[in-house]
DNA sequence: AAGATACTTCAACCCAGATCGAAGCATTTT
DNA sequence: AAAATGCTTCGATCTGGGTTGAAGTATCTT
């Protein structure tokens, strides 16, 4: 006779299990991973990464893409990786301050892959930079370019992402930061641009982005912002 | 060896729980409740209550008030609220179509508290038209009234909340309607108004808002909505 | 001061659900 | 065809954590 369980608890049940979490941790760059990849993400054996995907398949967290022998999962959608994020927010409410100064997360608050495009200082100085130079302007249907800002993307070699149903652009709060960073279409072509111009490099292990030396000398510069050396990559 | 655990899991294992996701729910309206309403709301025993209200104080999900021997509590802050209707948004989404056609879910769809705002098709509308009359505008700072906005604020008789850190009205996606609704203190300012006129009417039990007969009058025709007759209010 | 109310703490119980080893099924390689 | 790879299914086991009844503390009422 009592209230029904609320519907979000369910999902949190799937998300709270240590091992799905990691795996979604890891599927949160964006980009897709097979099953062996993901067991040993997590540290598990195949038979109980196996178990744990049919979990996350079935409650619609992730997508799969069956190739020959191998399944490539990445995240269901944006849905899933905004609640993760706003999760995350919680999360670290209190640890802002103290947390990032650990080495180890060094890194990760600088830049890192959230999916598919770019959190952290380097994205919080993106969107900046962006809405400071007044390249894009808040409206109605969300951020769209001024006409500045179409010139600077010209310039800069970006193809303009195509129409489509999604946003184009959007602000997001970012957790580390607790300020917004771009998100949507357009932070995805930005991100791209930035790994194919060899500024930026995306590694397979973690949702860190480093900065190369060319990114060092140009991407810095263009956000306003220092590279930090301890995160060039050597090449 | 092995990755740690991703921090927002820990959240979500609180969340997870069938009594505290009751609890969090109860307490989704954005008032203070004491033990003993959230013991019932989510029905188990007292002591059951306790042990879980401890949880959720200790991960900083929610706030205590003690005053004499009663304990009341609420939602940490925003951020809580936030995760919670992300979740929501993943957990719904299929259910998007069919779900709301139950008459157990109609009020809820029409019109709900949402931590101290309004949700829903009446909080979609409110939101739609204020954007749509042009009373509020987006800036970097977020949304501001424009200055037909703040003369149509001022006729209906609102006190223009004070400056305060918190910014003034933001968007917010709506998990039932999929549309942006109105968040931030103007949209709290907004529900008190409409309870005071009584044109809306709050349940200690439910988060639904009832539309009560002045409410159909003045205010459904204020957001260019026509009222559902099976919500109105009897009294 | 006695009793009632609101909540907490403790020890004992119980169970959903996560993990593992073993076996099974495709698909690809040799 | 045989062997290897990638993943899944099954049965058995184990454990973290939620619930309960009983007892305890603080506060308010009469």
């Amino acid at each position: 006779m009592h209230s029904p369980e609320p519907r979000f608890s369910r999902v949190a049940a799937v998300i709270a299990d240590a091992t799905r979490a990691r795996m979604l941790a890891a599927l949160l760059g964006g980009e897709y991973r097979s099953a062996g990849e993901l067991a040993t993400a997590a540290g598990v054996t195949p038979q109980a990464a196996s178990t744990q995907l049919a979990q996350l398949l079935d409650n619609g967290l992730i997508a799969m893409r069956q190739q020959g022998r191998h399944k490539y999962f990445s995240l269901a959608d944006g849905d899933i990786a905004r609640a993760l994020e706003a999760l995350s927010m919680v999360a670290e409410r209190d640890n802002v301050s103290t947390r990032w100064h650990k080495p180890a997360y060094k890194p990760l608050k600088y830049a890192r892959r959230c999916y598919g495009h770019m959190a952290g200082e380097l994205g919080v100085a993106q969107f900046e930079m962006l809405m400071r130079q007044q390249y894009l302007e808040p409206t109605e249907q969300g951020l769209q370019f001024t006409s500045a800002g179409r010139a600077w993307a010209v310039q800069l070699g970006l193809q303009l992402p195509a129409k489509s149903t999604a946003r184009l652009a959007y602000p997001c709060m970012d957790w580390s930061e607790r300020k917004d960073h771009l998100a949507g279409n357009l932070a995805k072509a930005l991100l791209e641009l930035y790994v194919a111009k060899n500024w930026l490099r995306a590694s397979k292990e973690s949702r860190a982005l480093k900065l190369t030396h060319q990114g060092e000398q140009f991407l810095a510069p263009l956000l306003n912002t220092k590279g930090h050396k301890i995160h060039v990559a050597n090449h």
